[in-house]
DNA sequence: CAGGATCCCTAAGGATACTG
DNA sequence: CAGTATCCTTAGGGATCCTG
């Protein structure tokens, strides 16, 4: 357990704490529908019925999906009008969507390389070459999955976004 | 749409094939109780009733997580025995499990910097430096969200794990 | 400690029909 | 096109009790 580094060594003091990110972070976009939607947001999808076939699930569930989506954030909500139509509205990523899109890589590339023969492969659209998801620290140093910890820190510190 | 290149851009088209890596790793942990049982399973967490209580749910949606996390292949289980005990079985996680983990730590990063002010941090273990979740092409570059796009390759590239 | 069994509640989501 | 309304099924999960 050597993961959880200096105070979060006491494992049981920490976890009665019981405010975890990744559980917050579920309870808005852990169901597949939503990861779905979000997905298709980054494909450039923002009309409400493209959604509803492209994720493969009814209007009732996409018109929940997202409201709660733009209720987080992740979402915003945008009219738009075409020609001799009366104005919608269309559904954008925001800035925090858009973050969030790690989130959706790491478990396409997972998926990818455990589930799947796919095909698909994340790029640089700038450079063309194959892409995927890493670890990185402030020092530079790309770092393995047995070598990330978690540490608290004394209050919020410089590396923000 | 610009994400969605060669083959991909007609959306449509490829829409209809509806196998997508992301639906199937959301369909095996894509609920609130698997993903902190992966999470526990990284802090170093194996045995069955501390991952009921750190996790905070019942023994009976424990044990259906982990033997459905076991049946995944993210999670194996261990037999061991303390003195004077019968033998029982722990919970480690697999080379595929720990693969999985990026997927967890996006989640805590997206978390903790839009839902939280929390003071926890991946860290270097190595170096003790602050770390995150990046994308990163072959070229090496460092690559912004709205610089990744989803190709088609011909058949399975070099790029694997 | 590591479960299984039972009962019950809630959220996700399909199917279908209807509306501005 | 962009939803809302209604009805129904299923899975996740809490509570409680029991077992090896």
């Amino acid at each position: 357990m050597t993961v959880l580094q200096g105070a979060l060594a006491d494992r049981d003091s920490w976890s009665a704490v019981g405010h975890c990110p990744i559980e917050k972070t579920m309870a808005i976009a852990g169901t597949k529908s939503a990861m779905l939607i979000m997905r298709e947001a980054f494909y450039g999808t923002t009309r409400f019925d493209d959604f509803a076939q492209r994720v493969g699930i009814t209007k009732a569930a996409t018109s929940a999906r997202l409201a709660e989506l733009v209720e987080a954030g992740l979402l915003t909500k945008r009219p738009y009008r075409e020609p001799g139509q009366r104005s919608r509205e269309e559904y954008v990523l925001t800035d925090a969507g858009t973050e969030f899109m790690p989130v959706v890589w790491a478990m396409f590339e997972w998926g990818r390389k455990h589930l799947d023969d796919s095909r698909l492969r994340l790029t640089h659209i700038g450079c063309g070459a194959e892409a995927g998801v890493e670890i990185r620290c402030a020092a530079g140093h790309e770092v393995p999955p047995d070598e990330v910890g978690m540490r608290l820190v004394r209050r919020a510190s410089v590396r923000g976004s």
